[in-house]
DNA sequence: CGTTAATCGAGACGGTACGTCCTGTCTTCGG
DNA sequence: CCGAAGACAGGACGTACCGTCTCGATTAACG
């Protein structure tokens, strides 16, 4: 599945007049992402807010985007990184890194932003689709990966793909979001998963 | 931890004057329950659309509660449910009843009310608290089954009980709240579930 | 036409149990009199504040009367005075006496709470009809005086006895409720008046 | 004496931002006429109705008008019209011209809507200044053909002018507001009001 | 004298309107 | 084209009453 995605859908106009400064739609998007990481719901975020934030009229805002659902959904689409490169040697160390780079530098402030756009996940389907659109290959990453272990005996011939990718992911994002349980320390956080995933809980 | 939690707090006046209607309280918080699992944020919950829903005056809601927040707070405690009850033999088995407990009936509402709160949970400290105090009960039963699976040797003496806790959770919220790996079936997800997490990935 | 009303419709109930108080009754009456002629609009006027101004409790109103509409009907009714006496020598004296009488003691605040009451003449036909019953005895007195004085020769044979019913009514009511022409001095209006009207503007 | 005023006082700010729409000033206005002509007393017209009938937010009313009265006075101010023009060759004629100004096209709406304004009248005296300054040119024009009369012979050398005044619109201002007296018909009303005013009831 | 029922004060209830504030959008201004 | 600023429709806020209903306590006549 590709997604091709461009920030500002409309830029490509020409003609007269004094052109769209880029450096606007930069800091608007930024503004949004700053104060969606900062704990506001989709809905408490105002055009008005992320106009003053970013040093820009309410217009210039409008004149991009139709409307605060395309805002916020660019906005998510902007969130979107390169998919990490695996080493590819071992299952064990691709898979620390699949989950680590879930953590890494801006993903507290990611997982924050992503946990303030839940309510909104469940009232747009756009929103859900770009969502997805962000999420799936990070998922086809980590699935090809695990059946990369199977077919080299790393991992059991049996084992349940898509039941191992939630095992792994679904810790992540319960710790990365709502730091479900304070008493799991954050260093080591991948390593200590994986491991325990790939050797289970019994003796 | 003890948290003993009333509804509505201050209904223990007496005196003159017509009483306050037991009814009218359930029908506040019920609907509050209604619009947060019917995908509303909780900026987006009014107190007017509440007032609506419950068929009831604004002022009757505000002589309860002095604001939103004790509201939706009072709302979430009524979330809470009894401790599940546990057979005590198999740890395999009081784990499935434990993370089955979390998906039954109301749960799927639950989870989107929880997800919906999410953002309310950054901003308000009391809400945090609160919604901590729903949880811990759950989370500390988990804890003493592991505990005692340890004990009897049905588990790993050096399992991280607390890792183990978010590997059995993590994935359930994650399914719970977003349905977040939708080629996982809801059928026998908490055997399965516990199964994988006992057994681990490796052959 | 003969209009039967009595005041506290409801007081003839007996048996056991503590009886109404009539003086309740009196006070409520004159609590919404004086708060009519206070220039109260009919909608202005609460029964809150009638209880209160009457030192009862709004369930004693309520006992009696069962909405504000009849409580303000009721309040009109009683506003109904005994017909004046006439003389019956000279049609230009009981005219006179007729007008005088809508002029003397308390119609000036009958006035006020005439006007006050016309947004609810336009709305209640049962106020219509009440506030009917209270005008048309003067009316038909007037009529009568009229034709009297067409009879005796008095007053002209081909006089229209509604126009001057209207002529000798109108200027009183507009002076009564607006004092809509200041410069017309209230001593002797009536006098003046029904001179005017009996001899005319021209030479 | 000349009252000048204009309806939407605060227009004439300059500077950035939109202008504010004459259309929405008219729209308002209208809203609070018809609201006031349709039986409505002063204290039962909400801004939130007038709001509602004018299509128009509650904040664009309160931007113009800063209370409730202040919007009722304005409104009535635009009831004022231009003062009648008089043939001036005889004293009858204008007379009934004036008298049947009082009468024509809306005038039955503006009966109504000044009934129901009556309860305002007593409270407010600003909302009496206003009212004065819309009934004094009719008043005053009245007056000087009467005067005119006199000097002519075509009226009493003694004439009482302002009691000539007052049967004139006495009776007009009942049958407008009130139809007090439903015997006497709309049709030539103004012509049969004045004969009946020159000639007098004697014989 | 005790029963009984109507009394009164007080306050909860579902509503409606208040006047304020804010949002998303639109429209103008000056640069 | 851009920023700033303000108007606009709409809607929620929290308050204040309103008319009604429902209590507890009091009170006065009847049995």
């Amino acid at each position: 599945m590709t997604l091709s995605v461009d920030v500002a859908p409309d830029q490509d106009r020409k003609g007269p007049g004094r052109p769209r400064s880029a450096r606007v739609d930069e800091a608007i998007v930024e503004a949004v992402f700053e104060l969606l990481s900062s704990g506001q719901s989709a809905d408490a975020i105002s055009i008005e807010a992320v106009a003053a934030k970013a040093g820009v009229g309410k217009a210039t805002i409008y004149r991009r985007w139709p409307n605060k659902e395309a805002l916020l959904t660019d906005a998510v689409l902007a969130m979107k990184g390169p998919p990490p490169e695996l080493r590819g040697e071992s299952v064990r160390d691709d898979l620390v890194t699949l989950i680590g780079t879930m953590r890494k530098k801006r993903m507290a402030q990611y997982g924050k932003a992503a946990a303030c756009l839940m309510p909104e996940l469940f009232k747009s389907p756009e929103m859900t689709r770009v969502y997805q659109g962000v999420m799936e290959p990070r998922r086809e990453a980590m699935r090809s990966v695990l059946r990369r272990g199977i077919a080299s005996g790393e991992l059991r011939a049996d084992l349940d793909v898509e039941l191992a990718l939630l095992v792994l992911a679904g810790p992540t994002l319960a710790q990365n979001m709502l730091r479900w349980n304070p008493n799991v320390p954050d260093e080591h956080f991948a390593e200590n998963l994986v491991d325990f995933v790939l050797r289970g809980a019994q003796p």
